[in-house]
RNA sequence: GCGCCCAUAGCUCAGUUGGAUAGAGUGACGGACUACGAAUCCGUAGGUCGCAGGUUCGAAUCCUGCUGGGCGCGCCA
């Protein structure tokens, strides 16, 4: 409907100005807004407020001239308005808001689908936990708006594929190899030295115990052992974050491994495209690349007066190696924490060439855990933190989604156990998630009474003339473009807001007026409706990765 | 010291490239089941949009300066 409406509008401008009602004007970037105040039409527009500078007459004047010329061929608008400042007004026809309940129900479950994407490649880069413990709240975070970014950017007809990134050749493998062997070791001698910087958690002793019953460590010596072990774990932690995922109902496309870059030569490969563009250069024993060219606030090593590459080196690597893949964008999801190295990154990305704007970084905000009213610390040094799986086993996957996505990604989120285990109205995923059981329930009810939609329900629409009837329908009819502007702003947290006021629409309108009743004919009406309501929130739901039960 | 993010109802948060009277949930109080699921609905109360300037027809939104909080500033990963 809104985009039916800035074409008209469109249309309306060009004709104006080739016509001389209007003088020459630059694209103009007007808003297509839907008003608080239903007393101000179904659309507004700002359109005459914005051009009215360069046309050099006031808003009403222009609006009134857009008005009388407006381009409207398939009769959409019953009735125009100018109101406060300038705004147009538009009041559509009833008859068209009932077609377009009709094509909701045809399209089913492509309802909302476009094609904005033209199948572009996207990639979305998430999680990629070091395979040196299991996966966190943050992690969860990221995996839950990395996911529904796909969903979404797919919905809208691009090609989004999902990636993890496994840090497994870095020094931190080592760190754990090390950490569960100190551990093992203290099964028999408690006083054995644990690494300051080894890894704590209760996981790495149960991997000591785990590993050393299946695999003889007391011949061999440190290095060799720890080594050993550093291999085991890290393979076995990542069978763990995989598993978690899946619980999580998270699919990766791909799992790349950090290591795979120096096997296959990409590093030494990106090292002389770098050098090649004279990029590089050496000081103290080092070897810099000139990153503040490109927007970075100073230059940065990649490799170390050791010989050692340093972690930026290979994630340069990795990037370019995104890039020949043949992605045309890539979003990348990192924690808050991460922020520094947003610059030095995209610098990184324009200095090997790729162009400004291919790589786009989310960064997530923390999630603290509230329990009994009180904050759950954690300390990811100390090992003391709650993982995504005991989470999820504990509230539950869909509660889990649908609370993380229900926050911009740069606000911080108070988690409630409490209320994510509540089942009932005061969490929203089961307020929501009933709406859509209850039209389900009705549906029985109505088969119960031998009544079901007929092929073409739209001959009923016009007795759903209720106000309460009229604005589901363009509640309803708002997912299209909430779903697009969303893959534009890489911003779901806006459907769970739209999911719950859809449902609230239809609770009020289900305690208000009853959907299977004697008169037939307006039963189909209303049960035509309530399929429509149906459509959105399974679709709007699947778009976040929660489930749409048919009972609960 | 420099940089990024945040500040909106008691609490948790929305607020669509600047739009018309700033919203929702929750909490508090009061109501609604002899009919499709009361896991729901209706009503009341609640605001100096952190503070101070600026930009304009119009600012929670943009700019500047403050205050308060989170995070980051390594030849660590």
């Amino acid at each position: 409907m809104k985009k039916r409406i800035e074409r008209i509008l469109q249309d309306t401008l060009q004709l104006s100005i080739r016509e001389g009602y209007l003088n020459e004007t630059p694209d103009p970037n007007f808003a297509i807004q839907i008003p608080a105040d239903p007393r101000h039409g179904n659309f507004a527009t700002n359109l005459a407020m914005i051009i009215a500078g360069a046309q050099k007459n006031s808003p009403k004047k222009i609006a009134e001239v857009l008005i009388e010329h407006l381009q409207d061929r398939d009769n959409l608008i019953s009735k125009t308005e100018i109101g406060g400042p300038g705004f147009i007004n538009f009041f559509i026809e009833k008859e068209k808001w009932y077609e377009f309940l009709g094509t909701v129900i045809a399209l089913g479950d492509k309802y909302g689908e476009s094609n904005l994407g033209k199948n572009e490649k996207i990639m979305v880069e998430f999680v990629s936990a070091n395979p040196t413990g299991p996966i966190h709240l943050g992690h969860g975070r990221g995996a839950a708006l990395g996911d529904s970014l796909c969903r979404v950017l797919n919905f809208c007809g691009y090609d989004a594929r999902r990636e993890f990134y496994i840090n497994d050749g870095g020094r931190q493998v080592k760190i754990l190899g090390e950490s569960v062997y100190s551990r093992w070791k203290q099964l028999d001698d408690p006083a054995y030295p644990f690494p300051d910087n080894g890894y704590q958690g209760d996981y790495v002793k149960d991997l000591a115990i785990e590993v050393s019953n299946k695999t003889n460590l007391e011949d061999l010596d440190y290095n060799t052992a720890t080594n050993l072990l550093s291999d085991i774990c890290k393979e076995q932690i990542l069978e763990g974050i995989k598993e978690d995922l899946i619980n999580f109902r998270i699919n990766f496309d791909f799992w790349y491994k950090e290591s795979k870059l120096y096997s296959s030569g990409k590093i030494d490969t990106t090292i002389k495209v770098l050098e090649q563009r004279g990029l590089l250069y050496e000081k103290d024993g080092a070897l810099w690349l000139k990153t503040s060219l490109f927007g970075d606030d100073k230059d940065r090593v990649i490799k170390k007066n050791d010989g050692e590459l340093t972690y930026f080196a290979t994630d340069i690597s990795y990037h370019f190696d995104k890039w020949e893949r043949g992605f045309k964008r890539v979003i990348n999801i990192w924690g808050a924490d991460h922020h520094g190295y947003v610059d030095r990154m995209k610098a990184a990305t324009k200095a090997e060439g790729i162009p400004e704007n291919w790589l786009d970084v989310l960064l997530i905000q923390l999630v603290r855990l509230w329990e009994g009213g009180q904050e759950v610390k954690m300390s990811k040094r100390a090992g003391r933190y709650v993982t995504l799986s005991e989470l999820v086993n504990d509230v539950g996957v869909d509660a889990v989604r649908f609370i993380f996505l229900s926050k911009d990604n740069n606000s911080p989120i108070d988690f409630d156990i409490d209320l994510a285990k509540k089942k009932d109205s005061e969490n929203p995923v089961y307020y929501v998630q009933y709406a859509h059981a209850r039209i389900c329930s009705v549906f029985r009810k109505a088969a119960e009474q031998g009544l079901k939609l007929p092929e073409d329900p739209g001959q009923y629409f016009s007795l759903l003339d209720t106000e309460e009837e009229l604005s589901l329908i363009r509640k309803i009819a708002e997912f299209p473009s909430l779903v697009e502007e969303i893959a534009v702003d890489l911003a779901p947290h806006r459907l769970t807001y739209y999911l719950a006021e859809l449902a609230g629409n239809f609770h009020r309108y289900y305690n208000k007026h009853r959907i299977v009743i004697e008169d037939i004919h307006l039963s189909m009406a209303r049960l035509s409706l309530s399929m429509a309501v149906k459509i959105v929130i399974k679709n709007g739901l699947g778009l976040l990765g929660v489930n749409a039960p048919e009972e609960m």
